[in-house]
DNA sequence: TTTATTTCCTACCATTTCAATAGGTTTTAT
DNA sequence: ATAAAACCTATTGAAATGGTAGGAAATAAA
């Protein structure tokens, strides 16, 4: 398995934040409720968005949580870097990993390197417009 | 990430394999020590191939591993079914998972599916042979 | 100024998976 | 008999995951 329940919830979250037509900040507390998530566990995975900068927390009575951007400027993998330790295959491939002392006679390097290409074009080309349009099947 | 050790040293043994002309039984000592992996950890690995039925082990003196098959004949897919847990990009898409309550509401589950077919459409089109072929890059 | 609301922050915990190790049992050729 | 090999069960340590608890800081409205 490969994407965690903290990218399903985050991608959700964004989501549900995009098909609320207001302009002003959703509290949290909503968004729980309407995605069926736990509070305190929603709080963790929020912290990460908005560290990540792609929205923003306002705190205080009438705060809440408020998209940075349009939704078509939102692209998966840019949701789900911020959640998922690593996007690549393996770990070799992996942002701050070791350099393989095995990559120069490595016969499947070039199958991992492949696999990440496809799913990196795959998560960049569907944006949050998309899946906010997209029907439930 | 996706593909963990196990997985990957799988793959390295079953190409190592592949690429012995012999047609006898490749004791795990041997293997190990050409790949650099630990004897014990490669052991339970094995286990699982075997199990799996894409390779036979032979006990006792002069025995060892071998394919039960041509290389041709092994998918990438055929051999990381039988160490990865799940191949399945989300959890509600693997094999004993419980149905999705909210997967008639999900927004999401089009493109996880999506994903999980072109990841196996990929596995699947890649045999051993082809990685025995492959120059390291 | 107080109060209610809300995000933010740190810490903790229980479970699972992963990677690896240890030690013994059975099979088989010589 | 003996040596070589696969097989089997159990254990361990580290990390990630999923989730919880309690309080601090900010802000709007009374």
């Amino acid at each position: 398995m490969m994407i965690s329940t903290r990218g399903r919830y985050a991608l959700r979250v964004m989501i549900d934040l995009a098909e609320q037509k207001t302009d002003g900040y959703i509290p949290l507390k909503e968004i729980a409720a309407r995605q069926e998530i736990s509070e305190k566990y929603l709080e963790s995975i929020l912290k990460l968005l908005v560290r990540g900068n792609i929205l923003t927390g306002l705190r205080g009575k009438g705060g809440g949580y408020r998209l940075n951007r349009a939704p078509e400027e939102y692209t998966v993998t840019s949701i789900l870097e911020l959640t998922e330790e690593s996007l690549a295959p393996v770990s070799c491939l992996g942002k701050n990993a070791a350099p393989c002392l095995r990559a120069s006679v490595c016969k499947t390097l070039d199958m991992w390197r492949g696999l990440d290409t496809l799913v990196r074009d795959y998560f960049d080309h569907i944006t949050l417009a998309d899946l906010v349009n997209r029907n439930s099947p």
